[in-house]
Formats: C-alpha cells, structure tokens, sequence
DNA sequence: AAAAACAAGGTGGCTAATCCAATTAGAAAA
DNA sequence: TTTTCTAATTGGATTAGCCACCTTGTTTTT
C-alpha cells in the first residue's frame, strides 16, 4: 500500500506556483505586465475567478500589483520586503517568546557592532537626542519606554544597512505584539538609571567607533534587560 | 486644494483587514473555524468571490487553512513561518549583496555564540561530520561547498532556536540564489586548508562552551570569506 | 495649431447563478 | 452494533454579465 496524492493542487495553487516559477528563471522580471485575467484564464484554460484568486495571493506575497484599467504589474524589489510576517506574532505562544527574545538580541548585539563601524555623524546626534529623553524622562513609564524605543531605532539606522534595519524592524513589531501585556515594566522600577548608564556606555562605545566595546555593551545590556523579562514572564 | 482618497480600498482589501483585526484583537484564535464562503458573503454584504479573494490571499500569508468540504480554520503558529520572502532574491541587484552579507555575518557570528552555549553532544557529532567531508573533499570545490554549507547548518541546528534555525535559513536560501553564478570560487583555490582550520577552530570553541571564542572565531572566518567575495564581486 | 471633450476598447473589481468535489453527520439497513 | 446509504454543508471552480477605471485615439472646440 502506498498512499501519496490525498491533497489534491488547487487550481488557484498550481496558477501561482506557476508565476512563481517564470519569475525565478527569469521569464517575468520587475516591472512587466502580465497578461490580463482573462487572457491569462484562457491560457491556462480554467476560469477567471481561479485567475484572480492567484494573483490574489500573489498580491499579498508583495509580487505583484493590481491597477484597475491598466493591468497586473510585477513589483519591483524593495527592501521593505526584506522582513519577517508580523501576522505571526497574534499567534505566538509564551514559549516562543524566548527563541524570539534571542534572535532580537543577536540582532541587536550586531547591529551596535555595525553602527560602530558605519555611523555618520549626524546618526550621533539622533542616539544622543534619545538619550537625553530618556534622562528627562526619569521614572515615567511611557515616556521611558519611548526613548529606550528611539534609541535601538537610531542605533540600527545608524548601520546604513537598509535589509537590517527593516529586518530589525520587523522584529520589534513581532515583539511588541507577541509581549503586549508586558511592557513598561522595565522603566517604572528604579531600574531607570541603570538602564540609562547602559545606553550611554553603547553611545559611546559607537561614537568612538570601538565595534568590541560597543558589541560587549550591548551584549551585557540585553543580557540584564532580558534577566529582567525572563523572570517576570517566567520562561 | 487637499488631496486625499485618491485610492479606494478594494472589497478584498477591506475583508482581509477586518479578519486580521480579529485576529489580533483575539476574537479569532488559531484552531477557530470560520463561518463558511457563504455565511460571510452575506455578513459583508459582498459576493462570494470577493470573500475567496481575501481568504486566498490570507492563506498565502500562512495564516488561514482552507479545507474542501470542511471549512476554513486559522492555523496554529509555525516556526517555518519566521522566514524571510525568498522571492526578493530574484529581484535583488549586486549592490543588495553586500547589505545581505552583513546581516547573514550577524546571524551567523550569533549563532555560533548560542551554539556554544545551548549545544548537546549529538550536535557535536553533526559538526565534526561535515569537518571530515570537508578535510575529505580537499580541493574539489564541489564537495567542499556542500561540506561548508554543511558545518553551517548543523551550527544553527546546535542552538535549538527554531525561529533561528528558520530565519538563517531563508537567509542562505536568499543569499545562494542572489549569487547564483558566483559559488565554488572559495573551495577550488588554495585556500581551502585555510577554511578548514577556521572551521576547526569555530568547532572547538563550541565543544569547550566558550561563548566568546566561538563568536571570534566567526567572526575572523566570515570576514576572510566575505573579504573574498567583495574581491570577486567587486561591491 | 493647440487644447479640450468625447468615444471606444481593454482591464481589473465584483456579483450572482450554477455545478462539482470532498467531508461530515445522521438515517437506514445489515 | 456495525456497515452502508443519503442528505446537507462547505470549499473549488466556471460562466455570464455588469461596473469602475484607465488609456488611447478621434473629434470638436478654442
């Protein structure tokens, strides 16, 4: 006995494969046009419905775009893309949080690496406008939080690597989502002028371009923020 | 004169948007059903291709399961999920590259880190493996790569990070496609014994748990490799 | 000659009617 | 009790038809 086909390829499924296929060796490029629905319906000969749900699907990969009266276009590449379903993170468990936890810190300890080397020096300047709101913000929770957000913002826009940055990105909004409940517990604590010591020691460890010292800063940075999440998430 | 509708929101558009509301705002949860094609036609007020529409386009984001003659359920959270579009990779320029390099070396330098930390024995045996397919292959750029790529993989798999292991590889996915033509240059020349002792030396830091060894070794090997490749690619 | 208005054709967006195919559940038969 | 049959439900898919939008070319107006 031998079982193999039980799930039968929709129609819709085998139409985007398809597409999917010319634009890997190169038949559709970025900017062409396809052909329209119901050329493409008779193409492929089945009806336009199945048509439209492939490119449909395609539409929500980011491939393609659908101009009404003009006709359905390959996207060209944009760095946006390069980054993680955030759709994911409604479905996240607890347990998950802590794998996720460390991508953000791998991430996080390269990108301060990468800023030591890449920055210029107007990114300087929006880390140490970060810095002083977090100063200011002294024991406010919301505002706190705010400021420590900025700062890992400016820190990865000071790489200059736009995959990074959207990458990173990405991640943060996968964390905010799957953490939702848990936040602003780290800037309401007397923990605040710990944090703030930390983020200084990162600014500078960048400013003087020192990739080592900014990777080890950032690494003891996280090590402690995520000490402090593990225990109250208890994962 | 203020500009502003300009574009309307597709039906399709909108009923995805509302599902995905519900989603996050948890009235939906993975494993729930979905009233059938028809029942939400008629809640929207909206054919039954416009729902499909939107449903397809749901299930090409991984977040919704249609099954014939049963319903639609959302689907649980899968870690396969965290992964990059591999569909960017055909439309990336040479410039794109170099971006693309640097957050592989971040990825890589970290995982290397948590391997030392989080390994088990099997994961050792997996390592030394591919370091004797690689010492085996010596000079046949062929087997030397698939070694290599080899050593990598069994690395991310010693950190037992799903979401790691699922992310670098989508990175690599990426990365091999937008070097298509540029492959086996590292492996034929003469410094394939330097690579392995690089190996070695990542592989041993690992065994010993040394965290911060491992992270320099990588580091120091990726950067002779990446110094390669920017000499070959020109960027 | 230049600009504006119009008309026609093509394209995606959407509905509705209709059927097929897979699955489930309940009734009927063994 | 077990099996078989039947009906209802649901997603898969086609088709015909209409609308909305855009482009293009033509005609009319200025």
């Amino acid at each position: 006995m031998d079982f193999k086909p039980v799930r039968a390829k929709k129609i819709y499924e085998q139409v985007a494969d398809v597409l999917l296929e010319s634009l890997k060796n190169g038949e559709l490029k970025p900017g062409d046009k396809l052909d329209s629905v119901e050329h493409l319906a008779k193409s492929f000969n089945v009806g336009r419905s199945a048509i439209r749900e492939a490119l449909s699907a395609l539409r929500a990969m980011g491939i393609l775009e659908m101009r009404q009266g003009e006709g359905t276009y390959v996207k060209a590449f944009d760095v946006s893309r390069f980054s993680l379903p955030v759709s994911v993170a409604f479905l996240m468990k607890r347990e998950d949080v802590k794998d996720l936890l460390e991508v953000r810190h791998i991430l996080e300890v390269g990108a301060a690496a990468s800023a030591a080397v890449h920055h210029r020096e107007e990114d300087l300047e929006a880390l140490e406008a970060a810095l002083s709101a977090m100063e200011k913000a002294k024991g406010d929770g919301e505002l706190g939080e705010q400021a420590d957000l900025d700062f890992h913002v400016a820190l990865v826009h000071a790489t200059h690597n736009a995959m990074l940055i959207h990458l990173m990105q990405s991640v943060s909004e996968i964390m905010v989502q799957a953490m939702r409940e848990t936040r602003k517990l780290l800037h309401t604590k007397e923990g605040t002028e710990r944090l703030l010591e930390e983020h200084r020691q990162i600014f500078t460890a960048i400013a003087e371009r020192d990739e080592m010292k900014a990777r080890q800063m950032m690494y003891e940075h996280l090590r402690n923020v995520e000490q402090s999440l593990v225990d109250y998430l208890d994962i």
